[in-house]
RNA sequence: GCAGGGGUCGCCAAGCCUGGCCAAAGGCGCCGGACUUAAGAUCCGGUCCCGAAGGGGUUCGGGGGUUCAAAUCCCCUCCCCUGCACCA
């Protein structure tokens, strides 16, 4: 007969008893809170496995600390916001076949539903109510009472009060700011949109403003700004088209674009034209060949050194302005074009960086070294390049031409100096793309386009940075090295563009015709967690949620009077909400997989800081890896996506819930197996009826009161599981403390092979047990609970105590000296082939254990240090020979301290079972001469 | 390039912080045995090499070092993964 649960019967019945008890429902008590969030989904598809492994381990730390008593406030919203449900909408609009594909086999959708989703609407309705029935189907213990979509209006409302917050504080702005664009399609691109070079970037050139003759400006474009002071001459392509032309910058103001003069420059035609798109103006004067620039002579701006411009074939036009420094002593080009034109002696070269191992000019030197012969030699002449660059970038420092920054380390000045010379208007910044080649779809090239009068959020704030830095310094990390990670991404972060012109979201309060972007607006969200219960208990309506209420309730800020007046809210309601607020706040823990590391997690640190006093700012963040499934990546479009609700399905929630909580360590990916999934359900089986038979037993069996040696051991171990458990549990050790109820399920498997079998000690064993496993595999568990006649719900029982006084390490030991000697018996069983009839174990002398004695007394001192200590007593002297090898082996083996005749003597009968043999015989007649070899917990063994 | 993570006995994966209980947990796979009419499940045992007494040998990406002792600490080197933004 094959035995099986019926799991998905079982787990409705207890997700029906748990609603109908309201067990989840979290309000505030004398308790203390624990407040858990997770980084809530985006419901463009339904929850995925990735979506169950990061979900369910706030899930099972939130039941574990409900049952330490804590109150714990678990919720959830649904993320809908931004451009992507909006896509998806169209695309089944127009009954694209990949979508459909993707939709109906990976994600499980039936095609009749799915056909009806053409409005983003739809869409979030659709998939809020599967991820909902996916939460509770996975026996989810969330208070449904707080959940909100992030298009709900009242939702919208909160959104703005951040907004204005922010405002208040400086930390919106308006400006432009650098995407890739395409020309052909008019509009900036995405990474998708690339057809070549979607990896490139943007990169920042530092044109630096020389002067002609007759003041015109010669933009210098270079990555090596600092180079600047030994600059000899310029370069020019004499071959290439230059323009003269008028500048003008466009400055954003209130009342829009300024036009301001920025002088004539002289550029490659092609810069011009980029330029165009960079917030300049540009009228063009004149076009012409630059080998007419040749020979005129150019005034360095920081130096204040008159320059000859001299031609370069190695000059390129489509990057930057055509116009190049010439700096010999450091740029391996420049040195070397210099002496095909044979001026290296009359220009000479000039010095500015210090580099060790080095002479006074490295460009000169690595060019001789490697002989180089001329320009020609493109690829070695990268390579010298390469070379000096990074060298002197890491280990660089400015020699004394540097004037006002001599002294300094190369990575050091570089951003200082851009900056210095910026605000000086002695230099600009151009973007350019890391790759040569940008392609769009559409075959045209893409530039790099400044788009004006976007709204920021302005994360680049030193001041707003260091409130982040302080609170990064606060908080705890899981793993812990993401602080440092966190400290750099904060210290990375730039202006984020925080409004978009199309997608769904909370309408920009500062100008007609945005949309708040959508990781702009899920930075905040776990305050409103904690009053969602009222907004949606009592139906308050958007309009009533005025900035000033929020203010109250989250900044304890105004009249609650007056702010009844103006709400229509009763203040009792705005009261709790202001209490519930302070009661919950600050969330203690956010989780959330890693690729919202430099994003959202981010963002969630700058928000709170910038709006919320410190004693609200969040206290932890929870990472965990990714999940594959049989090794392969996860992908919403290509598969595979492995729902949650199949998971349900198919091998259950708890089932689901273990194995995706316990297969990888927190940090690391997990890799799905389904066969390893199959092999947990019969896990919980086993443990199923075997709790079946100990609570069919108990109604007819009678229980032995006496406690046996083992049964001492099992309880010990037992309580000693307890204490390991919970630590593993504070730290999010979630697959260490699955490893131990594993462990625990070997005890027991030993327990009964050692002849354990006491009802009572059974009973209370799998007590334990069920409360150790219920975060996991809640419904089994009370399934259980109930089966062995316990009171209540176990998923809001009381977790065990320790209990001390079972904890025995003498008995411990002692069964770990019985294992290892059983070891030693099969081996030799096996080595020598032998069938024994009789076993023989003698103990070590007593000198031996004195010896160990000493060995434990002086735990952490070298082998040199304990020799004179123990030679120093006489009784060893007779040994002297044998005492080092001694030694030795007992640290080897981690010898311990017990009485092992008497362990032996009581498995005496355990052993001729488990070998078959007539007699199990300690400390009897020395056959074959063996007790000398005998150590302190390494009996001598004989067999006959 | 910068930053973070990683490379362990067929595969997956612990151990590394806090050196000796490490030939290195656990799972999968494979082999053998018990149970069974049989299969499955379960239980027991084996799974780097040698070994007719519990032992020995060679291993933890590669090279070097520290130490009585290194998978673990230090230095160098090779390889792999992820992120570097306006996309959720």
């Amino acid at each position: 007969m094959i035995m099986s649960v019926d799991f998905k019967k079982i787990e409705k019945k207890w997700q029906e008893r748990w609603e109908k008890a309201r067990l989840f429902e979290a309000n505030p008590d004398e308790r203390e809170k624990f407040f858990i969030t997770a980084a809530f989904p985006y419901l463009n598809g339904v929850l995925h496995a990735g979506h169950l492994r990061t979900f369910t381990i706030p899930e099972v730390v939130a039941r574990f600390q409900r049952m330490k008593n804590r109150n714990v406030l678990w919720t959830f919203g649904y993320h809908v916001t931004g451009t992507p449900i909006l896509g998806l909408a169209e695309l089944i609009k127009n009954r694209d076949e990949k979508t459909i594909w993707a939709y109906t086999q990976l994600h499980g959708i039936p095609e009749e539903d799915l056909l009806e989703l053409t409005t983003p609407e739809k869409i979030v309705e659709y998939f809020s109510k599967k991820a909902e029935e996916a939460f509770k189907r996975m026996g989810f213990s969330l208070d449904w009472r707080r959940n909100f979509k992030t298009s709900d209006e009242v939702f919208t409302k909160f959104i703005e009060w951040q907004f204005y917050k922010l405002k208040e504080k400086g930390l919106i702005v308006k400006g432009s700011h650098p995407v890739r664009y395409c020309p052909s399609c008019d509009n900036p691109v995405e990474d998708h949109d690339i057809l070549i070079g979607e990896n490139a970037t943007l990169v920042e050139y530092t044109l630096i403003k020389f002067t002609t003759e007759d003041n015109c400006i010669m933009p210098m474009a270079t990555l090596r700004p600092e180079t600047v002071f030994g600059v000899t001459n310029v370069w020019v392509n004499p071959e290439a088209t230059y323009v003269k032309a008028k500048v003008y910058l466009e400055k954003e103001t209130d009342k829009g674009v300024k036009l301001i003069d920025n002088g004539i420059w002289i550029m490659a035609k092609e810069c011009a034209k980029k330029l165009k798109h960079q917030n300049r103006k540009i009228e063009i004067i004149e076009e012409f060949k630059g080998e007419k620039l040749v020979g005129k002579k150019v005034k360095n701006p920081i130096t204040g050194k008159e320059v000859p411009i001299l031609p370069a074939k190695f000059v390129k036009t489509n990057i930057g302005t055509g116009c190049v420094m010439s700096v010999p002593a450091h740029a391996p080009y420049d040195y070397i074009a210099l002496r095909d034109l044979g001026l290296v002696d009359k220009i000479g070269l000039i010095p500015l960086i210090k580099l060790p191992n080095y002479g006074k000019f490295p460009a000169k030197e690595i060019v001789e070294k490697m002989g180089i012969k001329s320009q020609e030699e493109e690829d070695k002449l990268e390579e010298a390049t390469k070379k000096i660059y990074k060298e002197e970038f890491h280990k660089g420092v400015l020699n004394e031409n540097c004037i006002g920054y001599e002294g300094l380390a190369v990575r050091e000045v570089k951003d200082k100096l851009t900056k210095d010379l910026i605000e000086k208007g002695l230099a600009e910044i151009m973007y350019e793309f890391s790759e040569e080649k940008v392609v769009c779809r559409c075959g045209c090239p893409c530039m790099v386009k400044m788009v004006k009068g976007q709204w920021f959020i302005k994360y680049s704030d030193e001041k707003w940075k260091e409130l982040a830095h302080k609170c990064i310094d606060r908080m705890k990390f899981i793993p812990e090295n993401l602080r440092q990670v966190f400290h750099e991404k904060i210290d990375w972060m730039k202006d984020k563009a925080c409004v978009r012109r199309r997608g769904l979201g909370t309408k920009f309060p500062f100008e007609e015709g945005w949309v708040i972007e959508s990781l702009s607006d899920s930075t905040i969200y776990p305050a409103y967690y904690t009053i969602a219960k009222y907004i949606n208990q009592y139906n308050i309506k958007p309009e009533q949620l005025t900035l000033t209420l929020f203010d109250y309730v989250f900044l304890g800020k105004g009249n609650i009077d007056e702010i009844e007046k103006e709400t229509g809210i009763s203040k009792d309601i705005i009261k709790n909400m202001r209490e519930e607020f302070l009661y919950y706040y600050p969330v203690d823990w956010r989780c959330s997989a890693k690729d919202l590391i430099p994003n959202h997690l981010t963002f969630y640190i700058f928000n709170h800081v910038a709006i919320f006093p410190e004693e609200h700012w969040p206290r932890g963040i929870v990472v965990n890896g990714y999940v594959t499934i049989e090794g392969k990546k996860l992908s919403k479009s290509k598969g595979p996506v492995l729902p949650v609700l199949e998971v349900a399905e198919k091998f259950g929630a708890d089932v689901g819930r273990f194995y995706i909580t316990t297969c990888a360590e927190l940090p690391q990916d997990a890799d799905i197996k389904f066969k390893e999934m199959e092999n947990t359900k019969k896990v919980l089986e086993r443990i199923y009826f075997l709790t079946k038979e100990v609570a069919d037993r108990k109604k007819t069996e009678k229980v032995n009161e006496e406690l046996t040696y083992i049964d001492q051991w099992l309880l010990s171990v037992l309580n000693k599981a307890i204490k390991q458990y919970s630590e593993f549990m504070d730290n999010f050790e979630l697959r260490k403390a699955g490893i131990l109820i594993y462990q625990l399920l070997d005890n027991l498997k030993w327990y009964k092979r050692r002849g354990g079998d006491n009802l009572n000690v059974l009973e209370e064993f799998l007590e334990v047990l069920i409360k150790l496993m219920c975060p996991f595999t809640p419904h089994i568990c009370e399934e259980m609970w109930e089966m062995l006649g316990k009171e209540g719900f176990v998923s809001t029982s009381k977790f065990p105590n320790v209990n001390e006084d079972f904890i025995n390490e003498e008995i411990e030991k002692g069964e770990e000296y019985l294992k290892a000697v059983i070891e030693d018996i099969k081996e030799i069983i096996n080595v020598a082939k032998v069938k024994p009839r009789k076993i023989y174990l003698y103990t070590a002398d007593d000198w031996k254990y004195d010896l160990l004695k000493i060995i434990k007394e002086n735990e952490g001192k070298t082998i040199k240090e304990l020799m004179p200590i123990i030679m120093k007593e006489s009784k060893f002297r007779k040994y002297g020979k044998e005492i080092p090898k001694v030694v030795n082996q007992l640290i080897k083996n981690n010898a311990e301290l017990i009485n092992e005749v008497k362990v032996l003597e009581n498995a005496k009968e355990f052993l001729k079972r488990e070998f078959d043999v007539e007699d199990v015989i300690i400390n009897g007649e020395d056959k074959a001469n063996k007790k000398r070899h005998a150590l302190p917990f390494k009996p001598a063994i004989y067999l006959e």
